[in-house]
Order: structure tokens, then sequence, then C-alpha cells
RNA sequence: GGCGACGUAGCCAAGUGGUAAGGCAAGGGUUUGCAAAACCCCGAUCGCCGGUUCGAAUCCGGCCGUCGCCUCCA
């Protein structure tokens, strides 16, 4: 079975082929650290990292990079009004990204270039860009110059004759073509800055990424994956800078998330229309947003509302059920056949709609089936071998999505709780024992109301913490 | 205005030529002291109009609606 991605460049699902075999070099464009990140970007980063996940799944060893901006405009003006040094402030910021990332199950990246630390290398490539005339300085600024490069737009489709020109806002005169873009900027005073042959400045923004890859991952990488709202200008510059260089094809595959759509508009952080990523750990954790964004395509926008939300909430809920233990012990028999057979079915399914450019819709089918199966297999009365081997199936495949399916543990506080609410349940079942059914609903019930959730079973008493999890 | 995407049951959402996956919610049932969880049963002809085809949600044309990019943005 092949694994097919969906090529923005092409605009067709294409056969995975890395360039070198085995191997996938991948690159993800990362967030502006001035503020703080917001689920958009929590999707962007959950959906490479499901790509990631399923590479590394499929055999393919997996060399990810994903950058930070810590230098630009934004930070320098978020920085001019806090009265904070432009580069603490993006470290700040860089810093609570990557614990989020944490608390999302997020892989860690192998690298986390900065432009503040490229510096150099971003110098060398816009000088080799103007050895080979594809770059003019003007007044310590440099600009690409898009004209020479023939086959500007072939990302985002556009033609530079009728579609740039006119629109464009930032008219500026120096510039030999409205559509080019800056490499450098010289330094206005308060600048944060750095020395280069056209005087002190700093590199405009697409620059970094032709250079963090070509530096990281080589003149040619296989994915390079960013929010659909990167397609033009970002990705289309980098392309521009990157071929015009090198020679060579920037990225054989460039894969797009959609958008992450709150009130029926995309999540923007600069239009302040966001729900933080802090905010949303505050009251959920990260299975419930992999589930809410697995749910739908990740090329197409997904809806974050109340209740996707909730309703992501209880399927990861179902999910967790058919981890629970078995009491039974019919390891053969129809029933335990029946669960073998399902296990293998889950498995070819979940792999078949992941290989179709990430059908994570479908994989979720796959697994819910799956989920049934162990759950009718338990009522049942299986337990032994085939079993276990379906929970195993169950946590693998889950965890190719990136999801734990822990049950809540209450964070430190729910630690710190755990003997008394066993205590409580203890004496609560010797209440049953005792037929004092209305003490023992109220125990039942005034712990759901402090989010403990009770369930009796023939066995005895279990609980959980809901949803919450530390 | 240019480029692109999307419109499937109450909600979310797969499916791109052969009579519609899955999740949530609602309803009925089994189980339970009652609940919860689990299990079983139960729902749509696919935005509208026209066309191609033996046959279309799936292809083509038109219309309506929503969204994204064209300016910083995951």
């Amino acid at each position: 079975m092949t694994l097919r991605i969906y090529n923005t460049l092409t605009r067709k699902k294409e056969e995975f082929v890395p360039l070198e075999p085995g191997k996938v070099r991948m690159y993800v464009c990362g967030p502006t650290v001035y503020a703080d990140a917001h689920v958009g970007h929590a999707m962007a980063a959950i959906v490479f990292d499901m790509v990631r996940r399923y590479l590394i799944y499929k055999g393919y060893e997996v060399h990810y990079v994903t950058n930070f901006t810590d230098v630009d405009d934004k930070i320098i003006k978020r920085a001019n009004e806090t009265g904070e040094d432009p580069m603490e402030l993006a470290n700040h910021y860089a810093n609570k990204y990557l614990e989020h990332l944490a608390q999302l199950n997020v892989m860690p990246a192998d690298e986390y270039p900065r432009v503040s630390r490229e510096i150099d290398e971003i110098i060398h490539v816009i000088q080799g860009l103007e050895e080979k005339g594809y770059a003019y300085p003007v007044d310590g600024d440099v600009y690409f110059r898009v004209l020479a490069d023939k086959d500007y737009g072939k990302l985002s489709h556009r033609k530079l004759d009728e579609g740039l020109a006119g629109t464009r806002v930032e008219e500026d005169e120096r510039k030999e073509f409205v559509g080019d873009f800056a490499l450098w900027k010289s330094a206005k005073p308060g600048e944060p800055s750095w020395d280069s042959p056209w005087g002190p400045g700093r590199p405009g923004w697409h620059i970094e990424c032709s250079t963090m890859c070509l530096h990281h991952l080589g003149e040619t990488i296989d994915i390079h994956g960013g929010g659909n709202d990167l397609i033009f200008p970002h990705h289309e510059n980098e392309i521009a800078q990157s071929e015009s260089l090198t020679g060579k094809p920037f990225a054989r595959y460039w894969m797009h998330n959609g958008m992450l759509q709150l009130g029926g508009q995309k999540m923007s952080k600069s239009l302040g229309h966001l729900v933080t990523i802090d905010e949303f750990l505050s009251k959920h954790n990260g299975d419930a947003l992999r589930l809410l964004i697995f749910s739908g395509y990740y090329r197409k926008p997904v809806a974050f509302t109340e209740e996707s939300l909730e309703s992501a909430e209880r399927s990861l809920a179902r999910l967790r059920s058919a981890l629970r233990p078995t009491v039974g012990d019919q390891s053969t028999g129809p029933d335990a056949d029946a669960l073998r057979l399902a296990t293998e079915d889950a498995r070819i399914a979940f792999i078949q709609a992941m290989d179709d450019d990430f059908n994570t819709s479908s994989a979720l089918a796959a697994l819910f089936d799956l989920v049934r199966a162990i759950n009718s297999a338990r009522d049942a009365g299986v337990g032994g071998p085939f079993f276990e081997a379906a929970q195993r199936t169950l946590r693998e495949l889950s965890g190719v999505l990136g999801l734990q399916l822990a049950e809540g543990a209450g964070g430190d506080v729910g630690v710190a709780a755990k003997p008394f609410i066993d205590l409580l349940v203890s004496v609560r079942s010797d209440l049953r024992a005792a037929k004092q059914w209305a003490l023992a609903d109220k125990v039942r019930d005034q712990l759901a109301e402090l989010g403990v959730v009770l369930e009796d079973s023939r066995e005895g008493t279990t609980w959980r913490f809901d949803k919450m999890t530390g």
C-alpha cells in the first residue's frame, strides 16, 4: 500500500516518494512569537505531528524541522508598547509555545531554528541571490527581483501581470516591480539589527524559511507544510528564493492545512479573534482538540464551537471505554474469533484511510469500529490474548494520531485527592451493601459535581476524573 | 475584481459514476437498587435548476450561499 499526498503545487494527490529512500525531510512553518499562540496554531502543529507520526509508522526516518520567527515587525512593535526587549519578548513566547506543544503531545522537532540564530546563513543566501541577479540593494534594503524568476506564481497559481499589479497596498517607488519583496530591511533607530554587506538591518520574513531549510535539511526537502494562509505570498516567495539560488526543486510535496473557524471566521491573531491554547488547555486536554481536528479533513476548514468540542470530548470518552479491562476469560470461541478479525480489519481500514492523504475521519471510523468490537467482546466474556491484542492495536493506532487516551489524572490536586476518593467510594460500597440507597446516591452525586464519575458494575465500583487531565 | 475551496441526516463529517462510513445528540430496548458506562435497534437521496449517462451525492453548465488567499497571519 502506498501513501498518497495532496500536493498544493500540482493540485493533485500524488504517490509519496521521498528523495532518499526511507528518509523524509520535513519542514513546517512555525509561528511568529509576539503573543500567546491560539488553537489555530495548535491545529497546524497537530496536523503535521500526525503526518510525521504516520510517516514514522510507515517505517520512514523523519527529520523534522520547524522554526520560530523571532525577528519581525510585530515583535518590535509589541516590545515598544510594553517596554520590553524584543528578543526577550520573543524568547518568552517561544518557550511558552514549546510548553504548549508538549502539553498537546506534539513530538519535539529535531531542530527549532530561530531567525536570530541564523543571521549569517541568511546573509549568505541573500548574497548568493544578489550574485545571480535575483536580488538588488536599495538604500540599505535588499529586494528580490520577482520578474527574474520565470515561474514565479506556480504554487499559488497566480499570474504576475494582472493578478499582482494594482492590488498591492504597499507601493514603493524604489522597487523595480510592485511584487518585489524584501530580503533585508535596513535598521531603523531602536530596532534590533545585525551588520551586513548592505549595512545594519534585519532579514525579511520569507528569506528565513528558505535559509533554514537549506541549512538544516538541504537544497531539496520532501515535505513543506504550513497553514493555507501561507501559500501566498510566504511559500511562493520561499520557492522563488530557494530555487533561484540552487536551481533545484525546493520542496517535493507542499502540504497545507485548512483554517480553524471560530464563529464562521478564520481564527486570527492579528484580528484578536481567537481562543488561546492556554484557555483551551484550562478546560480540555490535547486529545479533545485532536479528535475535533481529525474528525474532519486537514485541508478543509474546521469549525471550533462549543458543540463540536463537546462532541469531541464524548467521542474521546468512547475511545477510552474500550481500554477498560475485561474480567472475561473466554480466550477462544466465536466471540474471541470475531474480535480477532475485527482487530485485523481495523488495522487495514486505518492504514487505507491514512494512505489516502491522511483521511483521519475515515481512520477514526475504523477505530470506532474496533471500539465497538472490543466492548462487545468484553460484554460477551472474552479475555486473553485476542482481547489484549485488540486493545494493544487500539492504543497503537490511536498513538499514530497522537492520541494518548489517558484517563484524567485531575492534576496535582487530583493525585492528592485520590486516597480520599477511594475512601469515599469504599464507604459508599458499604452503604450499598446495606441498601442505604439514598446515602449512597448522595455520595455519588456529590462526587460527580466535583468531577469524579462513579460507575458500578458486578465487579465493584470504579471511578475516574471527568474530562480534565493534569 | 482575480485565484481557490466548500455546501451530505438536529449538529460535526467521510464518500468523487452503480442505490449514502463514523462521531455527537434525540428516541426505543438489554443491563443496573436507581444511575453511569457498555451493547442492540432506530434517522438523510446528498444547496437549487438543467444537462451527459443504462445509472450521479459523485461528471458538465448555470444559479444561490459560506469560507480562504490576493496585506501580517498556522
